[in-house]
Parts: C-alpha cells; structure tokens; sequence
DNA sequence: GCACTACATCGACGATCGTCAATGTATCGC
DNA sequence: GCGATACATTGACGATCGTCGATGTAGTGC
C-alpha cells in the first residue's frame, strides 16, 4: 500500500516498521508525534467518532458527545489535523472532518 | 486474531477498532494509555531495538545508544513493560527484554 | 561479613499538556 | 451597515511528563 512507498510528501510512510528495524532519531520523532495524536482518550473518541461516520462530521456535532467545551474541541481537532489523521474543510459558516485512512494505514504498518 | 476475541484478562484485544465503531469512555482511556507509551520517540526507538533483535535484550546495551541516562532509559522501559509491549526478566544481576508482539498486533487491529 | 555491579526509585527541575472563560475572526441574513 | 452564528485563538491554571543526580536495593564474588 501507500504505507510501504517512499515519498517526500509523506514522511509517515516513509518510516520503517517498529517491528523489523530499528529507528533513526528523525522517524522516531515522527512516529511519536502521531502516536502523540492517539494518546488522548477525547481525541480517540472524536477520532472514532469521525471514521465511523461515512462521509464526514460537522464541528458542531462534536462538542455534545464529547463532553468537553467547544474551545477544547476546536484544540483537539486541531491536533488530529496536525497530525494527519483527519482533514478540515470550512463551508461557510460549518466546518467538516474527514478521516484520512492513509495516515492511520501508515501508522498501523509501522507497528507491523 | 486474538485482537477480536474478547477475554477478561487482554483489556486491549476488547477494544472495537476506531475505524468501524464508536469507542467508549473506558475503551478510548485503555487505548490511550497504550498509544500514550508511543508518543516518546525514545521509547519507539527502545522498542525498535528489542523488537528488532530476535530473542531478548540486555537492559545494559539499552544505555548507550539511547544517549540518556540509565535511569531515565529505567523509567521508559518500566512504561513500556506496564503499558504490556514488552516482558521483562531477571536473572542474576541483569534484566532482559523481550517484545510482547500481542500487544503490538492488538492496537494495529484498533487502527483498522 | 565486605566490596562491587546492575538496575530501580526518589526528588527536583523546566517543559508540555488538557482544560476552560474570555475574546477574536469569519460568514451569514437582514 | 448591523446582529447573530460557528469556530479559532488567547491566556491562565493545575497536572503530567522527561530528564538527571543522588540514593536505594538486589545479586555476585570474595
């Protein structure tokens, strides 16, 4: 998969898997931020919440069903976006998140 | 896998994958303690080198080219056996590592 | 018993994190 | 223009993290 090609876009999928070489300090910090990304319970949940949805998820819809306030949300977000795990599209007044499989397919190949 | 079986003792093999269902509130913090002992990139390197040795580790060859103390390379390795990624044995004076590949391939499941 | 070694634990430090209330910014409808 | 809405940013707070030097705890060999 895309996991396994060396591009210059994509530092992730550059990275080798944990499992079968070891890590040069540039793709270890890398890979840690990602994880980094995964390692809030909220942010996980917002995460699941998203791929599980077909399509994408209103900003709006977040909020209520994660319990936290809307400017903790918005930082979240931000984080997962950051991180690759999701992107963003304003339309209008709403904005919309989608997942993007890629970099959680990248990220599962490296733990295998 | 024994990623999807459920068993009482395996917290992290219960665990629905983000990518197909919602988590819930204990789902996402067992889950974010695990991906939480990832998010160091000294740690992903710690684990890279046992992983990628067939067979054990000797916590001493850890020291040096992890370039950090030994206690803080103790610190991480205790965050890494308690987060179940990796075993650790003592004989005699010395402790060996190994990597616990079923931890490994249960939060790969949880990524897809 | 004693000295030595390998690793763990403690205590402290600055840095980062998660959180919220307050405020800022962009967009809509009028 | 104005007011309302949706989301982002700021600033502050306590909490947790990574790090190290100092110290503690087993185990070895004598």
């Amino acid at each position: 998969m895309a996991a396994r090609t060396k591009t210059a876009t994509d530092p992730i999928a550059c990275c080798t898997p944990v499992r079968t070489d070891s890590l040069d300090e540039v793709d270890a910090e890398l890979l840690a931020r990602s994880f980094a990304a995964l390692s809030d319970p909220i942010r996980l949940r917002l995460l699941s919440f998203i791929t599980s949805a077909e399509g994408e998820v209103c900003a709006c819809d977040l909020v209520e069903p994660s319990g936290r306030s809307q400017p903790t949300v918005s930082h979240h977000m931000k984080i997962l976006v950051d991180a690759g795990l999701v992107t963003r599209e304003k339309r209008g007044l709403w904005v919309w998140y989608r997942a993007a499989p890629a970099r959680l397919d990248a990220l599962r190949a490296v733990l295998g």
